[in-house]
DNA sequence: GTCTATAGAACGATAGAC
DNA sequence: GTCTATCGTTCTATAGAC
């Protein structure tokens, strides 16, 4: 037995690795994922760029473990804000989750958004967005049952406000100023579009 | 002067040019872009695979270039379509006429709308994404001033709307049969999204 | 005769099969 | 894990335009 990985060792990779995905992370709050380039993500996480290469296979890799780890998170705020009471409200309260949690880093959102990047981040963009979509698709469900919305394609219009939200915050979110309308009632904006859109006459949200 | 390109010339390359563009758009239709390999579309086209070099930088510029050219018309289809009536007819003409012509060919609408390519496919559907959003921000922004519509950020709820109906249709557009839920009911759910959301109260279209 | 465009093979990289 | 098929890209020889 030549070499054995101890779990010391073992410990230190994972260290590593967390490390790297970390700095990654913050890279894309800077800079999206243009500034995450292989050898800037190793020098902030302090280890050689070739190392990076223990850990993925290549920047493809890097860049959708990235968005995986970071998007897992957001997507449980989302699940968790909406857990609870009327369909508007739960509806309200994913624009609102989603919209706030964007706008606070509004660099990385973008990029996770819509930063032209690779195909393997395009892919887990629509893996993410049917998730996103499952959740709300629950709520309006929910609300159709309960009698507090009209019949209606939960599923379909589920996509729909997932499509409605991204795209209206990727003009806001948008690194370059000229393509930024610096909107603060853009939120608003979208809570009232998204209760019209579900046939909510809750008039507490309006 | 040993030679010089003459207009007979000239026009043959800018045939070649064209065959090339018509069958990448045809294997589009086929199998998306992961059918639009330069093999299968210079053979398509009936020229050399090393030829295509001659009109195209590289794939990359190849996919962008096939992307612009159908996009375009579809952009002016939508344009057309949206040119008169209420605002209500107007929103909902956009979305009938984006979404028929998608679910013609739902292949190549699949490959233009979310197929993971190339960053610089991605770049596009953002610049053509915003072209979508101005026809339909205008609709609404005349429904308003016209009375039709409560007052609202046009800019932001025709970007909502664009990625609405976007993201709606990539359900029953998907290649994989497992994604498809063979809704019938997908696009005129999608209008009575878009006129609820929008605030419409025209009659004619629930 | 000189220059260009084309065909087709060659090369290096990558991904999928086994 | 290795092997193979395939793809994007480049190179070279030929045919054709001037």
């Amino acid at each position: 037995m030549a070499y054995r990985r101890t779990d010391r060792v073992q410990a230190r990779l994972d260290a590593q690795r967390t490390a790297l995905i970390r700095a990654a992370s913050d890279l894309l709050a800077e800079d999206g994922y243009a500034g995450c380039t292989i050898g800037a993500v190793a020098a902030r996480a302090g280890v050689a760029t070739g190392s990076v290469y223990t850990h993925f296979h290549n920047k493809s890799a890097l860049a959708a473990e990235v968005f995986r780890t970071i998007v897992v998170r957001e997507v449980d705020a989302v699940r968790a804000a909406v857990a609870t009471g009327s369909a508007a409200d739960r509806v309200s309260a994913v624009v609102d989750t989603f919209a706030g949690r964007a706008l606070k880093s509004p660099r990385r959102a973008y990029a996770l958004l819509a930063e032209p990047v690779d195909p393997a981040v395009d892919a887990l963009r629509l893996e993410y967005r049917r998730a996103y979509r499952d959740v709300i698709a629950d709520a309006i469900g929910a609300g159709v049952v309960a009698g507090e919305l009209p019949p209606q394609n939960a599923a379909v219009v589920a996509a729909a406000l997932v499509g409605a939200i991204g795209e209206a915050l990727v003009g806001p979110l948008a690194p370059t100023a000229a393509d930024r309308p610096t909107d603060s009632e853009t939120v608003p904006t979208l809570i009232r579009f998204a209760l019209r859109a579900i046939g909510s006459t809750d008039r507490a949200h309006a």
